[in-house]
DNA sequence: GCGACAG
DNA sequence: ATCTTGTCGC
């Protein structure tokens, strides 16, 4: 497990963080297809809290996209940078991400990370955030519709609406299993939304959320009950 | 002004 | 995000 270190002029206020967002935000790119789903690598990223004690650890697990096996995976940990604040996700998540991704010992291929890209009231979430600072193709996959509103698709799995702000399509409500409320996909950073949506249902062959999230979900939970419990008072009784 | 609000 | 065991169902 390596080390977070908070990138140079992180923001420190929510104020800056925003202004951060709204000066990068001119260099989304939106106009390439992205990577062929079933090819190359597919990476899950995620990230872990303990609020209590200022711990954060991130995770980033490489799939094989045709097989879904796993390829590769790195943990970072390190003191949380910034708070949760709904629309600054990205300021709280991003420099675990960026030290587990760094610490993988492959390309990630396809990033897909938990949350939104483009559906954000800047326009400028997380995996679009992720994908401006590392140049790789990124979408999000998010398990709520934030402030966005969708007409409910249809009840089988493949089915999808638009998910809206206002009159515009931000992204997609997809549905990935029958009769389960559906995720919501947007696009990051050199990644089309009609390929994303491709993506989420090649990841989805048995759950709702992409094998990428629950991958990298288990894997950063799990690693931070360890730096939790390392750092601990010492247990009562048996142990080692 | 107040509430809602990705993780 | 996190708090949290058993339990209903295929």
């Amino acid at each position: 497990m390596t080390t977070v270190r908070t990138p140079a002029g992180w923001p420190a206020t929510e104020e800056e963080a925003r202004a951060v967002q709204d000066e990068l935000r001119a260099r989304v790119v939106i106009d390439e297809p992205g990577p062929v789903p079933g090819t190359g690598h597919v990476t899950g990223v995620d990230v872990a809290y303990d609020d209590e004690r200022d711990v954060v650890v991130a995770a980033a697990v490489v799939l094989d996209a045709a097989s879904l096996d796993v390829v590769a995976e790195a943990t970072a940990a390190g003191r949380v940078s910034f708070p949760y604040v709904p629309g600054l996700l990205a300021f709280r998540e991003i420099p675990a991400v960026l030290a587990a991704l760094d610490a993988l010992p492959c390309p990630p291929g396809l990033v897909v990370c938990d949350g939104y890209g483009l559906a954000h009231p800047r326009r400028f979430g997380l995996a679009s955030h992720l994908g401006v600072l590392t140049g790789l193709p990124v979408i999000g996959v998010a398990k709520n519709p934030f402030t966005f509103t969708y007409d409910d698709p249809g009840p089988r799995r493949g089915s999808s609406a638009p998910l809206l702000a206002g009159e515009e399509e931000v992204g997609r409500a997809l549905r990935t299993r029958d009769g389960v409320k559906p995720v919501f996909v947007s696009v990051g950073h050199r990644v089309a939304l009609d390929n994303a949506c491709a993506h989420v249902l090649a990841l989805t062959p048995a759950y709702r959320l992409p094998e990428t999230t629950r991958r990298a979900d288990s894997l950063c939970r799990r690693a931070l009950q360890e730096t939790t419990t390392r750092h601990a008072p010492a247990p009562r009784g048996a142990g080692g």
